[in-house]
DNA sequence: AGCACGCCGACT
DNA sequence: GTCGGCGTGCTC
């Protein structure tokens, strides 16, 4: 028998099969398998793909497999075929495959935590301690505190009783040593019951259980109660002996979260994310391998647990961008669910209270189920969301960035002893610097960008690369030393916001003021115990929390989003809106929201204000039709990128001479072709050059194919090529 | 990606 | 003379 292995090396030069013979020592060798493999001169490990009874490959080149690495294999069956349609369909290297499958935990062999426990063999010890010399207390209390609890961990019997005594009974044969397995993640057990679902969440239930053919959307306003129709479906399917997977944004995943669903289904969830340490991803992934934890609850990359039988995938907020992974190798969650769906034949539930433009037009061509929960489980209406127009508060005589409005507001709800939301998507304290003599903008060095203003650090940040400057305080160019700030970004809100109200708590949660994961929780939990509190952050303040005194919601500069390059800049904007706004009034108070925009006419804002996602789908639908954008076109962006500003620049240029063809090619169903330098021109000293095509969904497979081809020729050690389907941002 | 082979410059 | 620079080519 010949073995097709793909060898560990990250290179696209070795990412195919290379044959080895099967020795005699690996008979029980199948697909998935690690093995050790001689390579050149060399033994690396590699991956065992498939088995074949001939090869090509000449008799003198061909060579034994060395070894087996494991006793199980690591890739599933399932997740083979999963590597062969992302080859196909993402043009991921086979390699990159298997990284993202097998975790480099488990590859490099993290081990597991081991407990020495101690516990008393017998009761001959009563035997031993009466011709014990009488002046030592110590081993006698040791015995008698081992007889009550049974069993007591290595370190703390020492710590009590002195390691000689410890050591001395075992030796003797009166204590033995026990060493367990433990994880590095505690999961409590199951401790709350399923509780009673409206009829509303039952229908829910019933129609995702129906739907295995197509995924299903699961359209519920925010507080409908969508994640115990969840925990509803996960129970049944765990009933039928099934196991599932259910993925949140990385920043919803937090303790909260992961607690409710363990107090529901104790040991049978794992938790994947990227805040876990080393150590605690490894006896995850390793606990959902043996089939010790059949649900999983995870970001993004959970998508690729080795879960077995998977009865029900769940994608919660379906809408959220870090779906779509942007970093190499770039895939996005739902293909990956949808294959996923379609191997175990289960459902898959897209749910969210703004379904992406894309995911809701598949609802209305039919290639989707759709479910939806109109009304919150509470029966309270949503917050009622005022729209200021900044421009009148301008022309009134206030040109600072906080209407009056919402000063009065958080005065009226500071009073009532309530919570503040603030929400303000751009850090820092100011966006940038610039010299009023000659208007010179400090920018980085390393980077195509202007450098942010971090007054509490006292430094300008490269939010691009992270690289630090000093502040100016004179021009560098001219000399002048009046320097005008940018725009205003979180700090700075806190600032102005503590000057006006001084004796109220405020927090700020962004990028920068959280060091650690756990910062993030700190910052939530001491803003859940204060009253009255405000809190000011970015994106992260938008979800993954429920604070029952938030009364007022603030949207401080909702146009940040609308004008942002890219073709979703209404949903997005509308779903942050949504989403922000859902976080006010979430128990008995009633919540309120103030909206503050320089076009309060702009459909986005009116339809969000009224809650009308069908009002404005059915807007935005029209537009992305008529303008030929996605759904009904895919936009491809490339991007070249490399140190060598004229490599970057000329093979853009032979790109783009070869893609010229297209248009002959595919006429009507070409619609634009535009090379360029990236917006942002340079990152971390690499140059940019980007081209954008959108041409229609009909020929999309020809067309990627074609590009793949053509930059598989123009791949360099020195030039980096990335490809994006329909990307959220151009910069 | 790694590693060997191979062909030219500046050293004890 | 040879030590070592990194260009090119191959890995079942």
């Amino acid at each position: 028998m010949i073995a097709e292995v793909i060898v560990d090396v990250l290179s696209s030069e070795v990412d195919k099969v290379f044959d080895y013979k099967i020795p005699s020592s690996c008979l029980n060798l199948t697909p998935g398998y690690r093995v050790l493999v001689p390579f050149g001169n060399r033994k690396i490990e590699g991956y065992v793909m498939s088995l074949k009874q001939n090869t090509d490959c000449p008799e003198e080149k061909l060579k034994s497999i060395i070894s087996i690495l494991d006793d199980k294999p690591l890739i599933i069956p399932e997740m083979i075929e999963l590597i062969k349609f992302m080859k196909e369909k993402l043009y991921l290297r086979i390699i990159d495959g298997i990284r993202l499958i097998v975790p480099s935990q488990v590859r490099n062999k993290v081990n597991f935590k081991v407990e020495r426990n101690i516990l008393l063999k017998d009761d001959k010890y009563k035997d031993y301690l009466a011709k014990l010399s009488k002046r030592n207390k110590n081993i006698p209390l040791m015995c008698h505190f081992l007889k009550e609890v049974g069993k007591c961990k290595y370190n703390i019997l020492v710590k009590k009783f002195g390691s000689a005594n410890v050591s001395q009974l075992l030796k003797d044969g009166i204590v033995i040593e026990e060493k367990t397995r433990v994880n590095r993640l505690e999961h409590t057990d199951k401790i709350s019951q399923s509780i009673n679902l409206t009829k509303i969440q039952k229908n829910a239930v019933e129609d995702i259980l129906n739907s295995k053919d197509k995924p299903i959307v699961l359209f519920g306003v925010t507080g409908s109660g969508k994640t115990e129709v969840y925990m509803h479906v996960i129970e049944k399917v765990l009933n039928q002996g099934k196991g599932a997977l259910m993925l949140v944004p990385e920043i919803s995943l937090t303790p909260q979260m992961v607690r409710l669903f363990n107090n529901r289904f104790g040991k049978d969830v794992a938790v994947l994310h990227s805040a876990l340490s080393i150590g605690e991803k490894h006896d995850e992934w390793l606990r959902i391998f043996n089939d010790e934890a059949k649900i999983v609850v995870g970001a993004r990359s959970g998508i690729f647990a080795p879960i077995k039988n998977i009865g029900v995938i769940i994608i919660d907020e379906e809408h959220d961008g870090s779906y779509i992974s942007e970093s190499n190798p770039r895939f996005f969650t739902h293909d990956i669910a949808r294959f996923r769906a379609r191997y175990n034949h289960c459902p898959l539930v897209l749910g969210s209270a703004t379904p992406s433009i894309e995911t809701f037009y598949k609802t209305q061509t039919k290639e989707y189920n759709l479910t939806e929960m109109p009304t919150r489980v509470n029966e309270k209406p949503m917050p009622k969301i005022e729209i200021v127009d900044m421009c009148n508060e301008f022309k009134n005589g206030n040109n600072t960035i906080l209407s009056t409005t919402l000063l009065d507001k958080i005065d009226r709800e500071i009073k009532n002893k309530n919570q503040i939301i603030l929400f303000l998507n751009r850090r820092g304290f100011s966006s940038y610097l610039m010299c009023r003599e000659c208007s010179y903008i400090p920018k980085c060095t390393e980077c195509d960008a202007n450098l942010v203003y971090h007054k509490d650090e006292g430094v300008l940040k490269c939010h691009f690369c992270g690289k630090k400057f000093k502040v100016l305080t004179k021009c560098p160019n001219c000399g002048s030393d009046s320097i005008k700030l940018g725009a205003t970004g979180t700090q700075q809100i806190v600032e102005l916001i503590s000057k006006h109200f001084e004796n109220v708590e405020i927090f700020r949660l962004d990028n920068d003021s959280i060091k650690n994961k756990n910062s993030y929780n700190e910052i939530l939990n001491n803003f859940g115990k204060t009253k009255p509190a405000i809190l000011v952050g970015t994106q992260m303040v938008t979800k993954g929390h429920d604070f029952p005194n938030v009364s007022l919601v603030g949207i401080i500069d909702a146009d940040i989003s609308l004008f942002n390059y890219s073709y979703k800049a209404n949903e997005t904007t509308f779903q942050l809106i949504t989403q922000v706004s859902g976080r006010a009034g979430r128990s008995d108070i009633t919540g309120e929201v103030v909206l503050q925009t320089y076009v309060p006419r702009n459909p986005v804002y009116l339809t969000s204000a009224n809650y009308d996602y069908n009002k404005f789908y059915e807007k935005e639908i029209n537009l992305r039709e008529t303008t030929k954008f996605p759904p009904f076109a895919k936009i491809v962006r490339i991007l070249l990128t490399s140190e060598d500003d004229n490599l970057a620049k000329e093979t853009t240029h032979k790109l783009i001479i070869n893609l010229k063809d297209f248009r002959i090619k595919y006429k009507e169903k070409f619609f634009f072709l535009e090379a360029m330098k990236s917006p942002v021109n340079k990152i971390k000293n690499k140059h940019r050059y980007q081209i954008v095509l959108r041409f229609a969904n009909e020929v999309e497979d020809e067309v990627l194919n074609e590009i793949y081809t053509l930059l598989d020729k123009m791949k360099n050690n020195k030039l980096s090529i990335f490809v994006e389907i329909n990307p959220s941002s151009l910069s």
